[in-house]
DNA sequence: CGGGTTTGACCAGCGC
DNA sequence: GCGCTGGTCAAACCCG
């Protein structure tokens, strides 16, 4: 077990480390396209104009309609609130469990869903941007689509971690390609619906979408491994004739990046090489992770251990963080 | 009485 | 330009 989580930290911050460097890469990369644009999407501006608006503080609650006008652009959490990160969920209760509290600001009966939408904000701290959207699936009414929006700008009880970690990751990985709009390179660089390898169609991102979106689909077996690969044959496919294991999800939103990384490497040759160290350590995490049974299940119980206590310490970034690994579990 | 919920109104974006 | 839709506001209401 010890050199079970030896062999699992190693692995991790070697994951890590190479994610955080791809990371840097990819934003450069980005922020190379973004330059290279002129001009910006008149759409864009306008939507996040109206966002930033929303955003103010003084908009929480009953508070004044007096409203700053804010630079959507100036603020990370104003960026943030670009993304979105919609977890589906089989659930009876009309909210999941997150840890957080909300305070209901609206309701409306959405288009094609006969079950009402509910809007909420998160009110553990005054101005906190985050908000997020409960809707039930109109197809199964048992499964509970709950979306975030934005980071929070507090500090999180333990509960909260796990979801605000996994959407914090999942919208971080999602907007670090999405500087440049919804309409812009993501979807001539990326697939418009990308379906993420190793995570057993858990996570899914739509940057057609006038939010881009991260889906982590928390209602699918964990061994739907076949319909990944009938539906992107042509992507990195996990070597092993397991069943994906539920650990899987530890790794939704950073094997996101790998989609991601994988995705630029075909579209541009020249980052191929930056990009190839990190796609190699995941397929070799990834090989160990799926060819051996007992080493997923001492990570998975390294992981929750990690998560459990009080050194989630694999990644010091929350944005990058492998925290997100009891979200599933957390609020089925 | 304070805080949360309900609900109709309002506003802005978008498609036709 | 107009209507539809999504998202938010805020007064009224409810509850502990």
């Amino acid at each position: 077990m010890n050199s079970d989580n030896q062999k699992l930290r190693g692995m991790l911050t070697q994951v890590n480390n190479n994610y955080n460097s791809l990371h840097l890469q990819f934003v450069e990369f980005m922020q190379q396209q973004e330059n290279s644009k002129s001009d910006r999407s008149e759409k864009e501006l306008s939507r996040t104009k109206r966002i930033g608006r929303e955003e103010s503080p003084e908009s929480h609650g009953l508070a004044s309609k007096k409203v700053p006008k804010l630079n959507p652009y100036q603020t990370p959490e104003a960026t943030m609130r670009k993304a979105r990160v919609s977890i589906r969920a089989i659930s009876e209760a009309p909210m999941i469990s997150d840890g957080c509290q909300w305070r209901k600001y609206g309701q409306k009966m959405a288009k094609g869903n006969p079950c009402p939408r509910a809007y909420y904000r998160c009110t553990m701290a005054v101005g906190c941007p985050v908000r997020k959207q409960v809707q039930r699936c109109a197809e199964d009414k048992t499964i509970l689509i709950t979306s975030y929006e934005g980071t929070h700008s507090h500090p999180l009880p333990q509960a909260a971690m796990a979801m605000a970690s996994t959407t914090s990751a999942a919208a971080n990985m999602l907007l670090c390609g999405s500087t440049t709009g919804a309409d812009g390179l993501l979807n001539t660089t990326f697939p418009a619906r990308t379906i993420l390898p190793y995570s057993s169609n858990i996570a899914t991102i739509s940057a057609s979408a006038p939010i881009p979106t991260v889906t982590l689909d928390l209602t699918q077996p964990p061994n739907s491994l076949q319909q990944f690969q009938r539906t992107s044959p042509a992507q990195f496919q996990v070597p092993s004739p397991l069943p994906t294991p539920p650990i899987a999800q530890v790794f939704g939103s950073k094997f996101s990046g790998l989609q991601m990384s994988q995705d630029i490497e075909t579209a541009l040759p020249s980052q191929a090489e930056h990009h190839k160290s990190f796609t190699d350590t995941l397929s070799a995490a990834t090989a160990a992770i799926t060819a051996d049974p007992n080493f997923t299940v001492a990570l998975a119980a390294a992981i929750t251990s990690i998560i459990g206590g009080t050194h989630p310490n694999i990644s010091d970034n929350t944005t990058n963080d492998n925290s997100n690994v009891n979200a599933s579990s957390s609020i089925q």
